[in-house]
DNA sequence: TATATCTCCTGCGGGC
DNA sequence: TGCCCGCAGGAGATAT
C-alpha cells in the first residue's frame, strides 16, 4: 500500500519524466478518479492539455505536479489511495499493447524546453481498488510553504526538512485517544499508514492502544523518531510491496517487505524477543505487535 | 469541539 | 466448479 516512501519512490521517478515536458493529451476514463472535480473526467483532461510541467511536489502520501505557466490551476494533485501507480511508458510501446483494466487515466507529453531531452512520454495511472483521485488545484501559503489547497491541512511529514518532532509530540499529547490511531492522522503527522505505524510502534516499543496523552514525552518522541527511522529505512529499498499493487514508475516493486518486523508476520516469532507477534483487529483492519515487547493497556478507551 | 465509526471499491483466497 | 464471504486499507463523511 502506498504510504511515504512509496510516494516519494513515485515522485522522484516521475520528475525526469515529465518536468520540462508539455501536456499533448489527456484522458480520464474514470469518473471515480475525479470524483473530487466537480466538473468531471472530461473537462480535467480538457484543462490539462497545453500545460508544462515545472516540477513534481510531494507532501505525505499526496502528490503533485506542478505546472509552469500558473493559472488559477497550477497543480494537478495525486492521490495514490490504496493501489494506484503512476507508470512511465514509452508512447509507442503503450500503443502496440492492450491497456489495463485498471487504467483510470493517462497523459502523454512532449518536450517543451531545451533542457529537456528525450522524445514524448506516456504516463498512465492505474488504480485497481479505485481508492485513488485526481483533482487540479491553486496554491497556497501553509506555514511559510506553497502546497496545492487539497493539501493544506495535511502535516508535514518526517522526511520534509521543517518537520518539527518535539510540535508533533506536543499536539499528541493533548490527544485523549489511542497513539495508532494519531499516527495515521495525517492533520498530526502525515505519510504514515497501517503498515508503518505497526513497525514505529514495535520499534519504540508501545502498544498502539495507549493513550497517547497517557504518555510520557520521551515515550512519544521514541514512537516519532522511529517513525521518521522506519521511512527512511524504506525509501532507501524502494518502499514496501507485497504485490503488484504497489510498484515505482518502471513498473518493479520495492524490497522492503522483507525487512518488516511486525506487519503481516502474525503468529511469526518476534525479531527482538522471539515472542509469537499477535494480530489484533483495530480501526476495522490489522494491527500487529510484540505482545511482550508492546504490552497491552490494561483500560480500553471509551 | 473532539473523537469514533462508517463507507467507498475491487480482487484474491478460503470455505463450503 | 462455482458461489459466498472476509479481508486488505486511505481518507472523507457521518455519527456520537
Amino acid at each position: 500500500m502506498p504510504e511515504l516512501p512509496e510516494v516519494e519512490v513515485v515522485r522522484a521517478g516521475l520528475e525526469p519524466h515529465v518536468v520540462g515536458r508539455r501536456i499533448a493529451s489527456a484522458t480520464v476514463h474514470s469518473a471515480r478518479t475525479a470524483r473530487r472535480y466537480e466538473p468531471g473526467p472530461a473537462a480535467m483532461a480538457a484543462g490539462l492539455v497545453g500545460r508544462t510541467v515545472k516540477a513534481v511536489g510531494r507532501r505525505g502520501k499526496y502528490l503533485w505536479i506542478t505546472f509552469s505557466d500558473g493559472g488559477d490551476l497550477s497543480a494537478l494533485v495525486v492521490h495514490l489511495g490504496m493501489s494506484g501507480q503512476m507508470l512511465v511508458r514509452d508512447p509507442a510501446a503503450s500503443a502496440a499493447r492492450a491497456p489495463s483494466p485498471h487504467l483510470r487515466a493517462d497523459i502523454t507529453l512532449t518536450p517543451d524546453t531545451t533542457e529537456c531531452h528525450g522524445g514524448p512520454v506516456h504516463v498512465e495511472f492505474v488504480d485497481q481498488r479505485t481508492f485513488g483521485w485526481w483533482l487540479p488545484a491553486p496554491f497556497t501559503r501553509v506555514d511559510g510553504t506553497d502546497v496545492p489547497v487539497p493539501v493544506a491541512h495535511i502535516a508535514r511529514d518526517p522526511m520534509d526538512p521543517l518537520f518539527d518532532p518535539a510540535a508533533v509530540v506536543r499536539v499528541m499529547k493533548t490527544k485523549h485517544t489511542e497513539v495508532k490511531r494519531l499516527l495515521l492522522d495525517q492533520t498530526v503527522v502525515s505519510g504514515i499508514g497501517n503498515i508503518y505505524a505497526d513497525e514505529a510502534l514495535w520499534r519504540a516499543g508501545v502498544h498502539g492502544g495507549r493513550a497517547a496523552d497517557a504518555l510520557s514525552r520521551p515515550a512519544l518522541t521514541r514512537i516519532v523518531e522511529a517513525a521518521r527511522e522506519v521511512m527512511a529505512d524504506a525509501l532507501a529499498q524502494g518502499g514496501t510491496s507485497f504485490d503488484a499493487l504497489y510498484v515505482n514508475v518502471n513498473g518493479r516493486s520495492g524490497y522492503f517487505s522483507r525487512s518488516l518486523n511486525v506487519y503481516g508476520r502474525g503468529d511469526e516469532p518476534c525479531p527482538r524477543c522471539g515472542s509469537p507477534v499477535r494480530r489484533e483487529s483495530f480501526m476495522n483492519r490489522s494491527s500487529y505487535s510484540c505482545p511482550r515487547c508492546q504490552v497491552r493497556p490494561r483500560y480500553r478507551l471509551r
